[in-house]
DNA sequence: TCGAGTAACTTGCAATTAACAAGTAAGTTG
DNA sequence: CAACTTACTTGTTAATTGCAAGTTACTCGA
């Protein structure tokens, strides 16, 4: 798990902005947990009740990754059961049409595949 | 190396199209094939050459997976020395705005990517 | 106050996949 | 005919995934 470097620069493959995205988000988990944040999930066992099941031990280290790239922001939300949520930054946000385009695709060729509709999130109680 | 039926319906996690559609491109290499097909690349060591270096054993997977999924279609573009040539489907030309989306999506939040201007295919010489 | 429960992780392996180097087959060129 | 090229395949090692179980911190009900 060593790092290369101690600042925030991550290794690329070259400056093609597509081979550079898919370092970060190219595996199949990644997306998902962006999918389920802009599905108004906010915690990790929200995440977990997914029904794609991701593995808890890969769920943390993405959202260590995700938080890393600054795509996602890890906060607490209540103390003494200490209770964290993770919110979409604006360069996590970004990512929507990426998403959304996938959406598309996905609809238009895969048969079976629905997106679900996105209730308006409320505000917190 | 076994598949899990003989027919083309392949696994899914879940119906959502994200998912279904990162369980078909959802890795660091086969979007970058897509990419260079898009850049007007043809043949397996027109992949070779990209900058990223994509190691042979996992370019020739990707290929035949692409190919199963309809994505792409390899057909010889000559005989006597047999040589290949892989073209993009319609399906394969829908997933334009997904990398589309990312290149913006890297041009914008990655420092030091660039996207290349595609020159205009030229007849095959 | 004890025991069960919940959220958010961590740890330990086995199994799968990726990466790297080398080798192969068919055909062409000097 | 020896070297070269394209398009792969094979073997081996390294890294990543997936699954199960364990941990920590705290709450709640009997």
């Amino acid at each position: 798990m060593a790092k290369q470097t101690e600042s925030s620069e991550k290794f690329k493959r070259s400056s093609c902005p597509v081979a550079s995205t898919l370092d970060i988000i190219g595996d199949k988990w990644t997306l998902l947990v962006v999918r389920d944040l802009f599905a108004g999930k906010r915690t990790y066992s929200e995440f977990q009740g997914s029904p794609e099941k991701i593995p808890t031990n890969i769920l943390a280290e993405r959202l260590k990754r995700l938080a890393e790239y600054e795509i996602v922001v890890k906060k607490p939300y209540q103390h003494h059961p200490v209770r964290y949520e993770y919110l979409l930054t604006a360069k996590g946000k970004d990512l929507g049409p990426v998403l959304m385009t996938m959406v598309q695709w996905g609809e238009k060729h895969l048969p079976g595949t629905k997106a679900q509709i996105i209730p308006a999130k409320e505000a917190k109680p």
